[in-house]
DNA sequence: CATAATAATGAAAAAAATTTGCAAAATATA
DNA sequence: TATATTTTGCAAATTTTTTTCATTATTATG
């Protein structure tokens, strides 16, 4: 039930009137009885007019796991940045635990998430976990509502805007090959994960498209430091030398050159090397990393862009991808 | 002026009766007239009753410019996982840029975070470039209403809770004197941020306490990679050798390691150093980095408490200062 | 394809919620 | 202590919302 002054008056134990006086006046005054009121008119979330801040503005949420680092981050502040362009406000919405409406995420995140269609113009979501069923489930519950995914993948029904995963791989393959490397390997990243098989594919792809080229190693990563020094040492025990690696995040390259350092192995002698991501460390490892950089920016802006033209018009096509292009950071990782 | 169901019918071109109904209704049904009512609704911020989600719950805002950065991803992390254990919603509030009831935060910061009290129940405020008086006004506006600032600072008239950078900086200075290093030197960080000052002072008040302890070098940096790489080129002309080194933050650290080990410098042999925040990338570059941890969680939980704390029982002393203790994490740049 | 069943709609009446005029009470000021 | 100012509650006035009811549109069924 909506809450009304009758039930705020009650719980602040002074009149309607008076209530209805705090509330409508301009300015506060921070007297005992008005912060009383307020106090209970925040507790029972009645409507008051210093809400209404989002007057004719579209209001965008940005529905995610708030996980660390610099990743998540960047995400954040490229989607921030982007609003400051556009009409659109965005609104964070933190979804591990949290319960709206009584749809408890864990149990229930279809639910969950067609519940906050009520309160915004348009929803970004950024779930890697969730899977293609849940996704197909919202699309149905929420019909022709603005709703992009910031994940990449395949047959989502549901309108995708992500980086060009697929592509920076490929360039990766291509940049080994343009410095004179024929033997290539890669430290994949998680096998669930769909941005990091595109990383994969488009990697692999190249090699595949010329005969020159070989993949002749391959290691399971899973985005951690860990798992590039683990790749370190099953590259060292296979005698492997002289190849280009491919690591599908920055971290696991991090690892990885942590290790060979560690075991007298040098850069370019022993291999050369390229991530993804190009985090800020990037730049303070030793050989600078050659990275593949995305930007979070242009991601937003196209992710919000698309949003209002939803919002809009009514247009009939789901399922559109938009990619956004990434570039490759050449650095001294890879220079020989 | 509150919108009323007329506004919401009259934009919707639907009666008063019909919105009415669409918005009471316990299940959406996406119609095409419903799309419409809901949309209207929003645009013209009518309270509907898929919002009063907030209902009994404290909410929360963290009031903070979003940068981008392990740092901040930490700290919206912390206390988010912090209200995972207390009955209170965070909600982040970014400040750069926007507009909230007609007070702009860039022109008038301190009448943009008294109207944000109307709404929520509770403010942590993480603005460093916010100046004193600026944080004496915020107080004197919002009255007792539960205001925390997470930013260190002497006598701000706003209760405190921040990490205890001082205890921080002397931990480095204490673990210097112990791996047996006599001479030190520091890399500062911004001379108009507390927290920098705070770790610098607690690192130099621990030399001064011992006669046998001497501040042999000290670089004003500013928290950058840059500047750490500035900072080693002043030391080598300086020909100073074998000193203890306290970076002011990790990144200054990696700067100057990297920019040491470019010119053939080697840790232990030539200088020791810690750095502070324990970034991810501590255990990536070589060698690991021994640096400050900071527990974001323990900050958040602290800090929600305090407001909680605020919320129930009105206390009358502020200015109240909570101290999250720090730890060191001693690895291989400090091993001898 | 006609017809019954179901759902959606608007006008207006009924109900509920909010604002305002007024006088009493509380607080501040001289 | 007297006087001005502000706050408050009651109840009337006003506004907003819900519901009833008749009508129309849509969908299902034989």
């Amino acid at each position: 039930m909506r809450a009304t002054l009758k039930q705020v008056a009650d719980d602040s134990g002074l009149s309607i009137a008076t209530v209805s006086r705090a509330l409508r006046r301009k300015r506060r005054r921070y007297s005992v009885n008005e912060e009383k009121i307020y106090a209970a008119a925040r507790k029972l979330g009645y409507p008051f007019i210093g809400e209404s801040d989002s007057l004719n503005k579209t209001t965008i949420a940005l529905v995610t796991e708030i996980r660390q680092g610099e990743f998540y981050s960047s995400l954040f502040h490229g989607l921030h940045t982007a609003t400051r362009v556009s009409k659109s406000d965005i609104v964070f919405v933190n979804v591990d635990g949290s319960t709206n409406n009584n749809y408890n995420w864990q149990e229930d995140p279809v639910n969950f998430i067609i519940k906050l269609s009520k309160k915004y113009n348009g929803i970004c979501l950024f779930l890697p976990d969730l899977d293609k069923e849940s996704y197909a489930a919202i699309k149905k519950g929420v019909g022709t509502y603005p709703i992009v995914s910031l994940i990449p993948g395949k047959n989502l029904k549901v309108d995708t805007v992500s980086f060009d995963s697929y592509s920076g791989g490929y360039m990766v393959a291509k940049h080994f090959e343009e410095v004179g490397y024929y033997n290539m390997g890669i430290i994949t990243g998680p096998g669930n994960v769909m941005d990091s098989s595109f990383r994969k594919n488009g990697f692999v792809d190249h090699i595949n498209e010329k005969s020159n080229l070989n993949l002749v190693w391959s290691f399971e990563g899973d985005f951690t430091s860990e798992a590039g020094s683990r790749a370190f040492l099953d590259f060292k025990e296979r005698g492997l030398k002289r190849i280009a690696i491919f690591g599908c995040n920055d971290h696991s390259c991090f690892g990885f050159m942590k290790a060979a350092n560690q075991h007298g192995y040098k850069i370019p002698e022993d291999f050369i090397i390229a991530g993804f991501d190009n985090l800020s460390f990037c730049e303070s490892i030793t050989p600078e990393l050659t990275s593949i950089s995305t930007d979070f920016e242009s991601l937003g802006k196209r992710a919000i862009r698309t949003i209002e033209n939803m919002v809009s018009k009514k247009r009939e096509i789901i399922g559109q991808v938009s990619m956004i292009p990434v570039n490759i950071v050449i650095r001294n990782s890879t220079k020989v």
